[in-house]
DNA sequence: GATCCGCTTTTGTCTATACAAATAGATACA
DNA sequence: TGTATCTATTTGTATAGACAAAAGCGGATC
């Protein structure tokens, strides 16, 4: 049913994503795997292969093959959460939390985010503040289910978005970025006039195809913005071809 | 220096991606590429398999293999000019040239755009409608210098960010994306309330270094968003530093 | 110690061959 | 006419073997 070099590389992708291995870890070298599958080495050279074209592992010569450290589309990484662009970028951050309740999914939610109604989730509210100043409202929905320790961790000193990081891997992320007017309570909170232009970045991520968590983060949308350099020629297979983008 | 499979994996890529091969193209047979680039069929199936596993094209026995429809680069596509996206949603779109004057950059803007002051551009204004009601408002400044024969072209029936795209090669984009809120005049052509939030879209585009274009892209907020689905596997460059991700 | 050389391991690529699976199209048959 | 079957084509998978390229390692030489 399954092919065989299928099975490899669903074996070792269950493992990293899993996080059974950890990045750095070592995977076994192919000859081992043949051994341990009964098969040809270019099976599991095949799979392998097509763990490091997706960036899964990377593979050196004499040394072998290892869990990439988690590694994001570098696109994507540009529509990242403030705290990371914000200390990259050498300010400083730091966040409050205005809410943090325990529910169970409401009917309405629960179909936005394509998942059951009643299920028990983690709502989060957190503003972020850089060198002082309000600079992003971040509403969240964790999935209890997926994620069990964020029902006692308390998010003090850690912010959500990093802890999840550490928590969970995902395997699938969506983005929506809207403009969005100001209403009243987010205008008083961001420090802002009501009815201002915000920028509104919603991801959702999932595990296996169900939702870990789901955040809306709200920025003022003269104050912030995020900007990204790529080359087009950075993806496509290694030493890659022209791509086509738009002006 | 480039292996086969490589090879034959751009060549066809960069068929697909120039347009040269449209969307249901039917690609050479396994064995006709054998005779092509004289070399086994493993070798051909694992450039084939490579694109079929990026989604560029999709295959099936016995009746052969055919480019996909248009799947754009996702995450870099998902920033990417509006006729492109609501002509693949089936929508339909026209645009009107709302001016189209020839100047000389002045100081502001030429640095805003890192170049120098008094280059000769061309400034366009365009307005896009999609099903009929306006879209998005374009503003972009076009460098004459590299695209010289922008200065005869009337943009009447190709919108410029498609003309540029077919005409000059860029190596390298940047994009930001703010949350603006209409003045008067933006508000009247994309026929909102003036000071709504409206999503703008900044790219500029530089072929080795040096400006080919700058645009901005107003959408109204409410109308407007993008969006896309990833798998944090999808890419990767092999031998990667660590990056970040976030939830 | 520093540099160069060669050995060994591991991955990268390629070949030639083989058979399996899917299926479009032709053919035989009811 | 409609249906079942056969056939040819194309892709999918797997194998065994070969050599190349990268790189760690140790030893010989200066």
């Amino acid at each position: 049913m399954v092919s065989i070099h299928q099975r490899i590389f669903e074996d070792i992708e269950t493992r990293i994503m899993g996080g059974v291995w950890q990045p750095g870890h070592r995977i076994p070298f192919e000859h081992e795997l043949v051994e341990e599958y009964q098969c040809s080495r270019m099976t599991v050279n095949k799979a392998l292969s097509a763990l490091a074209q997706r960036g899964m592992i990377t593979r050196r010569r004499k040394v072998g093959s290892f869990v990439a450290s988690r590694q994001i589309d570098r696109t994507v990484m540009d529509i990242q959460d403030i705290s990371t662009e914000a200390e990259l970028a050498g300010h400083d951050h730091s966040y409050r939390i205005l809410r943090r309740k325990i529910e169970t999914l409401d009917a309405a939610t629960a179909a936005q985010l394509g998942e059951t109604t009643g299920a028990d989730i983690l709502r989060l509210h957190c503003l972020h503040t850089v060198d002082g100043k309000p600079n992003a409202l971040e509403r969240r929905i964790i999935m209890l289910a997926m994620v069990p320790s964020a029902r006692t961790e308390s998010f003090a000193s850690v912010p959500p978005g990093k802890w999840l990081l550490d928590m969970v891997p995902w395997s699938k992320a969506r983005h929506v970025i809207r403009a969005v007017s100001a209403d009243a309570a987010t205008a008083r909170l961001l420090e802002i006039e009501r009815g201002k232009a915000c920028l509104t970045l919603i991801r959702q991520t999932w595990q296996s195809s169900r939702t870990v968590t789901y955040v809306e983060i709200i920025h003022p949308g003269d104050r912030f913005q995020f900007a990204g350099d790529f080359h087009p020629t950075e993806r496509g297979i290694p030493d890659q071809p022209p791509q086509r983008g738009s002006f």
